[in-house]
DNA sequence: AATTAAATTAAGAATTATTACTGATTTTGA
DNA sequence: TCAAAATCAGTAATAATTCTTAATTTAATT
């Protein structure tokens, strides 16, 4: 009973098939060398529609662009200041959150633990 | 030697006397109680001052509009994703930025861990 | 296979948040 | 006091994202 788009599985292979955390326009670049006439709005449609079914992530650092993540594994994620590279951080928030959730009383759905500085290349 | 100006005084002082997180344009609103004549644009760039001299912090929660804090004192925050809200969690990830600095020898000089879900009001 | 209803699309306009520019004013430091 | 530097208000510009609409695609039903 899933509603099928091949834009929206275009979308979502493009984000999985990388590792860089992209944002919307980067993934609209890319899913056009397959679909040559998407549009940048299908694209954000689509991206927020994956991402309220919990398929893949956003992430914000506070650059100014959402980003995104196909990997849904439990992990966190290191922004350098320096490059603007994004790097996977194998830290599981899963029983911060329970500890969290309990002692603050409310329902945790999902956690971002976002990690910044300045990445051994840069230093 | 450090520069003065009633502006940026005047929103540092609006910013730490909430605890609601709020947006540039509400700071904006709040500060032209006291400063008619400030422009939405100095807020902005004294939130942007204030915070890259790590008087007060930046935080995305992705909601499209970046918030603002001025405790700068190590604690997290829960994001009711319901009713918007942003509440202070008691959870200081000192220990855990160095754990993580360690293992992944990146430079870390900020961190933020951000819950979000349902807040106790909403369940 | 044909038919209809529901979901989705492309394209571009509209909106919203944020930043940049400009000439005038204020602050600093000698 | 006075010139240089910083900052301002106002406004224009930019950039990211959402919305609108008519057309197309997909799903469900015959």
């Amino acid at each position: 009973m899933k509603n099928f788009s091949r834009q929206r599985e275009a979308v979502k292979k493009v984000l999985c098939s990388t590792k860089t955390h992209p944002t919307a326009a980067w993934i609209y670049e890319n899913v056009r060398k397959e679909l040559p006439n998407i549009s940048l709005g299908t694209v954000y449609r689509n991206l927020n529609v994956l991402s309220e079914e919990r398929s893949i992530k956003k992430l914000s650092f506070g650059d100014g662009n959402e980003h995104f993540d196909g990997d849904i594994s439990p992990h966190s994620h290191f922004y350098c200041e320096c490059c603007g590279k994004i790097y996977d951080i194998a830290f599981d928030a899963t029983e911060l959150c329970k500890e969290i959730a309990d002692s603050a009383k409310v329902n945790i759905t999902s956690a971002a633990c976002n990690f910044s500085g300045k990445c051994s290349q840069c230093q």
